[in-house]
DNA sequence: AAAATAATTTGACCGCCGGTCAATTTTCCA
DNA sequence: TGGAAAATTGACCGGCGGTCAAATTATTTT
């Protein structure tokens, strides 16, 4: 066998990996995990439901790869974000706007996310794309604490009580956090939401506020240094206008 | 018919509807909403599946009344909070023990309010039980909005850029945010939590810390403040140590 | 008390879904 | 080109949420 003929294979089976994914991802976030079914995605695709069985070892094993490629996504665009050339809350400011263009690029995405941190799903998908899950999770995470440590090294953010993975989990909690709840119809009837993103920015510069990152939002115009992020780190954000 | 024999009636349905409830919500935390069968359910009351049917509409409509029941126990748990006698800020932060004695009470609950803010749940539910969800859900709103008032007035909390609603939900977004990922396994290992709680109410003083509430963390020792709310608010809390 | 009527409870049944695998088709190389 | 090996298929399975005619129980009438 030549190796040639192997990698066309190869190859062949990676493409429909990616055909399969992308129906997946289309068909999840158009029903909800319950209401996509593997025969529609099996007529979708236009193979048949065993051949789905080739790359996935269940339903969940294909949501989580759904999640993952979006995961991975996001991963690119914090690392993306933390290489802005400025000072450290500008960097953080930078990963949070990453957040919010992501949201903008994949509204109804959390939905997804969500079902994964809730139900018994790790346990029916498959060891390899557990791993590969986490390999995109440890990513953002990084990205995440190069800025805290670089706040921390030039003193812009204090070393206090919280440690360096405290405060990244706190970026990560206010930001998924304010995402559900500025989203939840219940919440956004209640107190007048109108615009989530405005919601989610606000709150994260409450946090990093909260944590003296300096400059405090009080302290400093960041309307320039979103003006630069958007420009010089994510040219193709249509959505982003500074308050 | 005596009105005694309709009452009667109301009683043994209404008792029969908690019974529903109860075993629901113990079927539901053991397996999740997939995980849990109505076939199950109905041996477990030692009903048939048809009565079931004639107290919910669907299995989401069940869902739905066991998270609103908890809805309703933690709403309780902040109506108390708020009657907290002490500065807005002790009293927010009573609203904040409160979140966290129910996440004691009721571990893996979570993942039910979860489900009910990422799917197609309320369009399966009923109309009524949707409105009695809302009621409750309001009640938790109003709690907040009472003390961020108190706030405002007091000129403990300065008023910004934020409306009292905004605060409202950064509060409850961080608490929700920070509860979940404190629990995601990844994360866990990632940034080495090992005590949610302490995550939790370490993100909800740097928000509040963020919106300049008086006293700051760094101003005051709320030591004596837990006491107090622990005692005289929530004697049943055996869980609570100051940090 | 017995019969008639109304209300309640039941579980067999339906359609659908995730998942399997023997049978079929396609691919490959001697 | 023939036949083995690999890939694809879709009929089929058990279990699920949900339904409803039939059976059972409760209530009223005679």
């Amino acid at each position: 066998m030549l190796p040639s003929t192997q990698s066309r294979k190869d190859r062949e089976r990676k493409a429909r990996e990616e055909l399969i994914v992308d129906h997946a991802r289309r068909l999840l976030l158009a029903h909800g995990f319950q209401g996509f079914s593997l025969d529609d995605l099996a007529r979708s695709i236009e193979y048949s439901k065993g051949t789905i069985y080739q790359h996935f070892e269940s339903k969940e094993d294909l949501a989580l790869a759904v999640a993952t490629s979006a995961l991975k996504e996001r991963a690119d665009l914090f690392e993306r974000a933390v290489r802005f050339q400025g000072r450290s809350r500008e960097r953080a400011r930078a990963i949070g706007f990453a957040c919010c263009h992501f949201m903008i690029a994949h509204p109804d995405f959390f939905h997804v996310e969500m079902m994964m941190k809730s139900q018994s799903f790790w346990e029916k998908a498959s060891e390899e794309r557990r791993r590969s899950n986490s390999m995109q999770a440890g990513r953002t995470f990084r990205a995440m604490m190069e800025v805290v440590h670089a706040g921390f090294e030039s003193g812009e953010l204090p070393r206090g009580r919280l440690s360096a993975e405290d405060i990244a989990v706190a970026m990560a909690s206010v930001t998924v956090g304010s995402h559900i709840m500025s989203n939840v119809p219940e919440m956004r009837l209640l107190a007048g939401i109108e615009d989530s993103i405005r919601i989610v920015r606000q709150n994260q510069d409450l946090l990093l506020d909260g944590m003296g990152w300096t400059h405090l939002l009080a302290d400093y115009d960041y309307a320039a240094t979103d003006r630069r992020i958007r420009s010089e780190i994510f040219p193709e954000a249509t959505w982003f206008t500074s308050p």
